[in-house]
DNA sequence: CTATTTATTGTCATGATTGACAATAAATAG
DNA sequence: CTATTTATTGTCAATCATGACAATAAATAG
């Protein structure tokens, strides 16, 4: 009985204007007050539904981290054996799939990790299974070429897809989207070119 | 007469302390205290010597590209018209010459100016810039790439440059230093491949 | 309607950040 | 030593960010 709770959905909108708030004003901007204005509720509620400061750090890196392991992994095991590249270059640099939030809050954590041990171990283990999980596509595909091979061009990979949409806020990431796709086609390219 | 002034030192030793603050806690987060603590002077004086908040930011950013163009300029002018891009992967991917304070003052700037008009103009000009002279070289190196390959080539060194330090708060730019030269290698080699 | 639960608003205290400036100490020229 | 200039220290007020909580309004069950 009582009045019914928002809990879950305001827990999300506020979450939701936090990680907006971080892409734009980086986690030290990001303070109560703007997340509330962005999120259009009060300071109260914010802290009333989600809790002080911390717990709201706590709640956005858990979720953005889970989510993304969410749908690398779906996009990951969505790669067909064969050709697998082609989707990798289509799901890194179309403009479709493309979301420079993302990329921008990501840049946000690792950068805090510099000063948060915990937060650290987690970006480690978050950025080797990045590249390790594109290692073992290309692996598929190339099966010749060798392990230092492999781990550059997939290095490559994702230092052109971060690399494209961290020029975000000078509003360039959509003039070097071709380039990066190119450049992403050369790596992989090489890989076949091995003796 | 009178006693005499240290201003100039004292300037120099509190940017230096604003810009390794920078690099660690981002442009927000870089308090006036913190500042004043990391240069080893009072809050009092950095105000004394630099003057409030808006004079000592727009001092940093302005010795930031300053140094920026004057390094890269040598750099770029250094580079033979033979055999320049060994220079270049030389230059920008040897343990020697890494510094990664350097780039996570740049990303810093560069998330900036997401919401500073005058700096965003001023980031551009500084990208175009390091993508154009990289290009230039390259040109000179493989003549008959066409201009979308050598731009994708470019932006692809410059990824990998950006992407390696901007791992430096997760303290694996160390352990990526190698792929990230064999993936730059891979990028200018395609060039030569071209038809 | 009543009791209960939760949303919503508002406020107050505390601490952090900054700006401004007074007061003192130190160095130098003459 | 004196006058002058600057470094250095210290302090106070204004603003902002945060935490805590009281008070009110709204929704629901019975």
């Amino acid at each position: 009985m009582g009045r019914p709770s928002k809990k879950e959905e305001r827990t999300e909108e506020i979450l939701n204007a936090f990680y907006r708030c971080v892409a734009r004003y980086g986690m030290e901007g990001s303070t109560l007050e703007r997340i509330a204005e962005e999120s259009g509720l009060k300071r109260s509620l914010v802290r009333h539904f989600v809790g002080n400061r911390e717990a709201l750090e706590t709640l956005l890196v858990d979720r953005v981290l889970e989510q993304s392991f969410q749908q690398w992994s779906t996009f990951i095991d969505a790669i067909p054996t064969k050709n697998g590249s082609e989707y990798l270059l289509e799901g890194l640099f179309s403009d479709q799939y493309s979301d420079a939030e993302y990329i921008l809050v990501i840049e946000s954590l690792i950068f805090c990790a510099g000063r948060d041990e915990a937060l650290r171990l987690r970006m480690q283990e978050w950025m080797q299974r990045f590249t390790d999980d594109l290692t073992l596509v290309l692996r598929q595909e190339y099966s010749r070429a060798d392990n230092d091979s492999l781990e550059a061009a997939s290095f490559g990979l994702i230092s052109l897809y971060f690399n494209l949409d961290s020029l975000a806020p000078l509003g360039m990431n959509q003039r070097y989207r071709q380039p990066a796709r190119i450049a992403a086609r050369y790596l992989i390219d090489s890989l076949s070119a091995e003796k």
